[in-house]
This record gives structure tokens, sequence and C-alpha cells, in this order.
DNA sequence: TCTGGGGTCCTAGGACCC
DNA sequence: TCTGGGGTCCTAGGACCC
């Protein structure tokens, strides 16, 4: 028996889900079948695509580009919002459905999972990723494509051919003939600032990389080089880490702004908004936080940030929205303000805390009082209660993303 | 009117301690 | 009198992922 590794990649998955929850309220038109997108509002600054058709691939609509710039290129093109709440839904039913293969899973991002599998030869392994790819169609109606290898990796790119709904191997003996003839830029973990890198190094495939100099790569990208050369020869032994055995490090909220900002007294409320949310997930995953961080981005989108570590680990909103209104005063360089952005990192648990004599005085009572407040936003909706702050302002009175249904992601981490 | 929002890890320099 | 060396923590920034 071996060991194989299967990489599930659900095919355009915000749209695909977007696509089947239409089609079950009735909506006639698959959005699969016609140039369309997700993507979020220009007019709030937003305006980038998050998902895309294969007939808007077609138009050569790219994932991550502006609104405008899509439409210029498909003037007729569908733009959705996206729908967080119904995807990790699907997420939920696709990763359900894995678990039922093998207890060995990994779940790498909202539309990603790793698995785990031993058999005793290569078509054992195809069978079942057939009728994996199958009951995923017939049961949630998307499609995904599958990567089977020996390790992640290889997986992970074999999943990556051609889409959508297919099956792809990338076995070591493999490599040569499907890999390394590809550029190098569709190599994992070689991004944006690494292609032109490479590009003056004269490595364009991952075959060039794959048998460029080891000692030269690592001269000049260090650490990430010998990585990426790994990589291009398909070296990698990760294996699965189960959802149980990470924990989470950080939680961030972050907002781009409908409109710049310069006055102080604004960027504070956002800020405020933005340090509810934080500190509600904080509590929820039952951690305190002895660093705080404060990001701002610029109208020219350069971007800077600030941090502190706490004298005492703390989830609480008012300590931790102290921290960050005295490191944005120390930190604003008084420019106008595009985006704005409140981080926790350096994270302990919260059941074997141990006081210090430098802790607030009424931390107990200021327990009660977060939990009471957490409580009535999870039963009634998070905005039962405001701060007074925000009475009569256009300002939300907490901002962020993804309060309950949270998992870890840990995308540049195999 | 034109670049989101959620993460993780690495590196480099400075402070500080022994 | 005159500059060692190792270790850890903190901070800022950059790179990558989805």
């Amino acid at each position: 028996m071996k060991k194989f590794y299967f990489h599930i990649d659900a095919n355009s998955a915000y749209l695909s889900w977007e696509a089947v929850y239409r089609l079950q309220q009735g909506e006639q038109i698959d959005l699969r079948d016609i140039p369309s997108v997700i993507g979020g509002n220009p007019k709030t600054r937003k305006g980038i695509i998050l998902a895309k058709s294969i007939p808007a691939k077609n138009y050569n609509i790219q994932t991550g580009e502006t609104l405008y710039k899509a439409l210029q290129k498909c003037p007729n093109l569908k733009i959705v919002s996206p729908n967080y709440h119904i995807y990790m839904k699907a997420s939920n039913a696709m990763h359900n459905i894995l678990k039922e293969y093998s207890p060995n899973i990994q779940r790498f991002s909202i539309d990603e999972s790793f698995l785990d599998f031993n058999f005793s030869n290569r078509t054992d392994s195809i069978k079942l990723a057939f009728k994996i790819k199958e009951r995923i169609k017939r049961e949630l109606g998307f499609t995904v494509n599958i990567g089977i290898s020996s390790n992640k990796l290889l997986a992970k790119v074999a999943s990556d051919f051609k889409k959508p709904d297919n099956i792809h191997t990338l076995f070591p003996d493999e490599i040569e003939e499907k890999m390394w003839p590809l550029p190098v830029d569709v190599l994992f973990m070689v991004g944006r600032a690494t292609i032109p890198k490479l590009h003056r190094m004269g490595i364009y495939t991952i075959g060039d990389l794959a048998n460029a100099n080891l000692d030269y790569l690592k001269y000049t990208l260090k650490s990430h080089g010998k990585l990426i050369w790994e990589y291009a020869n398909g070296i990698e032994s990760s294996g699965i880490r189960s959802d149980k055995s990470t924990s989470i490090k950080g939680i961030g909220n972050s907002t781009t702004l409908p409109r710049d900002i310069d006055q102080s007294k604004d960027a504070l409320m956002y800020l405020l908004a933005l340090t509810e949310m934080v500190t509600m997930r904080l509590r929820h995953n039952k951690k305190l936080c002895k660093v705080v961080v404060v990001s701002i981005k610029n109208t020219d989108l350069s971007h800077y940030s600030h941090q502190m570590t706490l004298i005492s680990p703390t989830d609480d909103t008012n300590i931790i929205y102290d921290a960050i209104k005295t490191l944005f005063h120390q930190a604003w360089h008084s420019q106008a303000i595009r985006h704005l952005g409140v981080r926790v990192t350096s994270l302990v648990d919260n059941d074997n805390y141990q006081y210090s004599i430098f802790d607030h005085r009424n931390l107990e009572n200021l327990r009660k009082l977060n939990s009471t407040i957490d409580d009535l936003r999870l039963k009634y909706g998070k905005d039962i209660i405001l701060r007074s702050t925000f009475l009569h302002k256009k300002v939300k009175p907490i901002i962020g993303g993804v309060g309950e249904d949270e998992y870890k992601m840990m995308s540049s981490l195999l």
C-alpha cells in the first residue's frame, strides 16, 4: 500500500455556488453558462472580480482585476454581488461529503481540501476520485477538479490542469512531461514579486527552475529560493495537517473606506467598528491577544502599520481600542486614508490565563459585559447594540467579515 | 471614477540581557 | 579602556496564498 494525496478544488467556487443557489430559487439562467462574475461594488471602491464563469474567462477577464476593466472587455458582463453566507454553506456541504471518505482531511481554503488515502495502485485512486467528483456534482450541483499524487504540492498542481470537472494525476515520473513545460508563474509560491526576478535569471518554465543552480537561488531569494526549487522538483512532504492540530495565529478585520478620510475622528470611528468585530471574534475563539496592530493604506495604495505589545493579554474591547487609538495617533502620517485595518496577534488561550498585578481592576466586570453584548449580537444580529458614538452616523457600528462559521485558513503554507 | 479582505511566514535591524 | 558573541524579544515591512 502506498499513500496518495487528493487535492479537491471547486471550479469557479463562488460563481458556481451562486449559480446553484439561484437555480434552486427558480432562476432560469445558469450563471455558469453566460459571461458573469462575482464582484464587489465600485461605488464603495470594492469593485474587483472575486470569481468568473468560463464564458467570462473567454473574454480574458481575470480574478482580482477591476470591474471597470472587465466591463471594457465584455460590456454585457453579468455582475453579481457576493453572498458569503451561501458560499460558506456550500463549502461546508462539500467538506461534509469529503469527510466521509477519509478522516485525514485538511481544509485548505473555502473551496479547497486535501485528503490522503492508502492504495495499492494508481487505478484505484483514480476510481475513488471519480466517485467523489460525481457524487459532489450529483448531490450539490457543482463540479470539482481533483488532483492526485504522492504529495500535496503535486496534487495541487495537478488539480489546476484542465478545468472544469476533471481528474488529473501528477506522479513523480510525470513531472518532466506534465509540469516542467509550464510557465514558472503557475507554481505554488511563485508570485508577483518573484516572477520578474526569475525571468532576469533566465528562468521561464518550471523545468528551468527545477534545473537552476540551487546555491544561486538561495543566494538571491534566501529560503524562498530553496522552497520553490524543491517545489519545481516535486519535493514536498508536509502531510495532512488536520484542523484540530492547527491553531489560529491572529485575527484581523479591515475595510476600504467609501471615501478617503483626512480627519482623525472619522478614522477612529471606523477603527472602533473594526475593533468591535475583531474582539468579538477573539472572544468567540476563546483567545486573548498580546499584540495589537493598526494598518493604514494611503490613497496611492502605499501602506504602513504600527503595533504594540500589551502589558498583559486581553480580549476586552475597550482595552484593545485604547491601544488602537494610541497606535493610530502615533502612526498616522496625516495623509488621506483609503483603507484601515485592526489586527490582533500573539494569541494565548484564555482558559488557563494567569492574572497579573497589572490587570485592569474591573476585569471580571468587563468580561461579563463583553460576553453579554456578544450573546445579544449572536442572538439578535450584530446591530442590536451599538455605541452611542455611532448614533446618527453613516459608519456601521461593527465592521468585518464572517463571525460564526469560521474555520482555519492557511493559504501560503501547505 | 481605478486595486478586497482574510490569513501565514520570513527577514532584518534594534534593544536588551548574560 | 574601548568593543565579543549568543540569545530572545519587539517592530516594520514584504512575500505569498485563496
